[in-house]
DNA sequence: GTGGTCTAGACCACA
DNA sequence: GTGGTCTAGACCACC
């Protein structure tokens, strides 16, 4: 797959947020076996030590489980999983808002630009809703 | 004054945002000197070389013209103001569609993390609309 | 008039270089008067001193005299004029040649370059040899 | 190696001016690996936040891509070295032309002011046609 | 007074 | 190891 970065982000942070997607998304559910370090660093094409940063950030934030000899799972824990999509949502937000407040944007024109930029969207692409 | 910064991201692209801010907002004109290196530092409570950064850089964007032995000012050219509120707002747009597109929120509930998130800060703060 | 500057270069060489134009071209003459420093100040839009910079800097390298009382004037002696139009051409050969040459090009496309940029500009606008 | 500066003329520039000389002259190539900050601090004898500064208006201009925790490193991007070379030969043209122009030189002159100093230069020395 | 450059040395996050 | 940011303090040219 080998994911394009942005070098001017923590690469283990983006990669974070890539599985953090996954996991949110349901295409990684509850339990399941995350790649070996070794294998999502090949397959990201960044060092090990940098997914092994991942991992390890992933499982302060109790998102996946590593079990010794075993691999990385992500966690059975659903509420945590729900927790994560919450927040993000909450951070996206408030950061949007805060941002266009700085910038003199009304909340009327914070809703019509956002609503703009969907239907825009929509228009050329349909299928790519999802799209990492 | 003594803005607070967030340690997390560099000072100067925090002063340079609130100036842009200013900017944006029309409470800096066109025209208009900005504060000397020195004092913008004091007031910020920063080193002057952070400040001579931040101006630096928005001389780099055009936003504010720097001339020497006179001072720094806000560019006369109106259309670069105008570009710059509405880069920003659709960088602003796109990271946030993008980010909760990735954790799997469909449009629909998007407009509605927004609409509610205004609803309810309008409810408990009716004049921090334009806090900083 | 109100010469337009570029503000990355000191002004007062600039008002220089103008003025050095003009009497290489023969628009100033040996002898003939300059205009006063508070003149040349308005009609170009400057600060005083750096006008008197300007005149101080032209009668160092004695291309101009200032007589008391009286004003300053272009020098009579046409060897110093002449001198100045030689070695200015030196200057900016040499830079061109060495600028060119450290980025790869060989003697043969420099005066490719230049016959090229000549003829192109030729085309456009005949009479704007002299332009400034 | 501690290149010799030009006092008069920003260091972190005529680093550049240097590093962009061996992009364009094929020493350095896309992809190649800059010296570290630190290394090239030394090896030039300047403060590293000079380099550091290099580097960045490098970076500004596309040519070279800083990866943290890696290095810095050509840009794989041909055309932008293309343009690097061409953009350098137009503007130096440019200067070299107004210049001359404006101390009353006409075409012809110009061009003979070249040819003559570039088999000038052929005499004295045959072999520094590219010394740095 | 103004901004621009440079040094010295520190600390940090990243790979 | 790498680059990125920040501070402190200096010096300079320019207006």
């Amino acid at each position: 797959m080998t994911l394009s970065f942005d070098h001017n982000r923590p690469i283990y942070i983006q990669v974070m947020e890539h599985v953090y997607g996954q996991v949110c998304r349901g295409e990684l559910n509850p339990g399941d076996k995350l790649p070996s370090v070794r294998e999502m660093a090949v397959s990201a094409g960044v060092n090990p030590n940098t997914i092994s940063r991942t991992y390890m950030e992933m499982e302060r934030e109790k998102v996946v489980e590593s079990k010794r000899g075993q691999g990385t799972f992500v966690t059975n824990n659903q509420s945590v999983i729900d927790e994560l999509k919450v927040s993000a949502a909450k951070k996206e937000t408030e950061r949007f808002v805060g941002a266009l407040s700085q910038y003199g944007y009304t909340e009327k024109e914070m809703e019509l630009l956002l609503s703009d930029y969907l239907s825009k969207r929509g228009e050329g692409n349909d299928r790519s809703t999802n799209q990492s």
